[in-house]
DNA sequence: CGGACAAGTCTACGATCGTAGAGTTATAAA
DNA sequence: TTTATAACTCTACGATCGTAGACTTGTCCG
């Protein structure tokens, strides 16, 4: 349903980064087990079955689609901790990447819907651990920065699942500079650090 | 599986107890849809049916669960906040009741593991907008409180989540003397504010 | 002691899930 | 144009889901 579902000569290419596309929307929507080899086929314009053929089952269409999901990070990190206000910096991208009109990150809802399933949080930790902790962590200096950068996450997690899976309404009706003025000290503390 | 399965004779208000702690256990490991009605019959040491027949349907013995999970709130806020240090007593509360043995908080749990579920989600909302939020808000001053409350709910579930539901080893394996000194800033920034 | 009514179970339905292998069709080289 | 092969679909299995009404059994009053 994304693009182009309509019209793809056989192009086994082409088809396998339609399912995996698919997969990554109804995957964020529903979840790792509320979400049907049938639905994603059907939104690749493809069957079930091959879905199978080329990713061997759903629990390694699972492990390919948050990894793909994950190349867009849960937050851009890029340079934005580099910034010469890098509290602010943070506040600014988080609230203006969560906006209540915009569609929530893959990466997160993927996550966040999938908890449940124990398998699928185990793919969720190695994933959380490696790529967006490692890049924060990475980035800060001083004492005990693998724990602030989780802190930092925590708060990112935090605020997207209250603002947009949730959708609590103090967080989602209200104003962008409040909301950016409230987080903006949180983050230069954690990110600057006594 | 809480207590005693065993040996309860005919008494409907106890069986129908012993279903709802049933439920609450099941829903908070597995979300809603995750959550089998045999399961939580089992649980109870009862069949699916009578399930069905005490509580309407799987909907109704859902709302019923997360409301009286949520009669434990998802963080103390008794005292906490009227505490002279409130932002230390909140990090310290947040960092005891989510210690890697500790059990997870149900009201958190079913929460977040059925955040996949559209009508589950729904009822989350209502719950967290009623009680938690409008608690936090009552106890703080100053201007922006319904915001603040929000995101010193925020941190909570994110920290909660990260450490408990993801198990993320930064938080998890980390002195909690030094998560406590993390977040102490935090909230009482959040609580404090300007 | 024995019937009445509540408490609880049995069997089964239709739907949907992931999976499976055999079958069909379009494409590209010869 | 013929043909080989990759691309893709069809039908179906076994399991589990929520739901349903008929059935059985334990408990308490008269």
């Amino acid at each position: 349903m994304t693009s182009e579902t309509r019209s793809r000569k056989r192009d086994a290419a082409a088809t396998r980064a339609a399912i995996l596309a698919s997969a990554r929307e109804v995957f964020a929507r529903s979840g790792y087990d509320g979400a049907g080899l049938r639905e994603i086929a059907a939104g690749a314009g493809v069957t079930a079955m091959l879905v199978r053929r080329y990713f061997g089952g759903k629990e390694q269409l699972f492990a390919e689609a948050i990894a793909a999901a994950n190349s867009a990070p849960i937050i851009a990190t890029e340079g934005v901790l580099k910034d010469e206000h890098p509290g602010a910096a943070i506040a600014q991208a988080l609230v203006q990447i969560t906006e209540p009109g915009a569609k929530p990150l893959d990466g997160f809802l993927i996550l966040l819907n999938s908890a449940s399933s124990v398998r699928a949080a185990q793919i969720g930790r190695d994933v959380i651990e490696c790529a967006p902790q490692k890049t924060v962590a990475a980035m800060l200096e001083g004492e005990n920065v693998e724990q602030r950068a989780a802190l930092i996450l925590s708060l990112v997690a935090g605020f997207q699942m209250m603002r947009q899976a949730i959708g609590l309404s103090a967080l989602a009706d209200s104003d962008p500079k409040v909301l950016e003025n409230l987080l903006t000290p949180l983050f230069e503390r954690l990110v600057k650090e006594v």
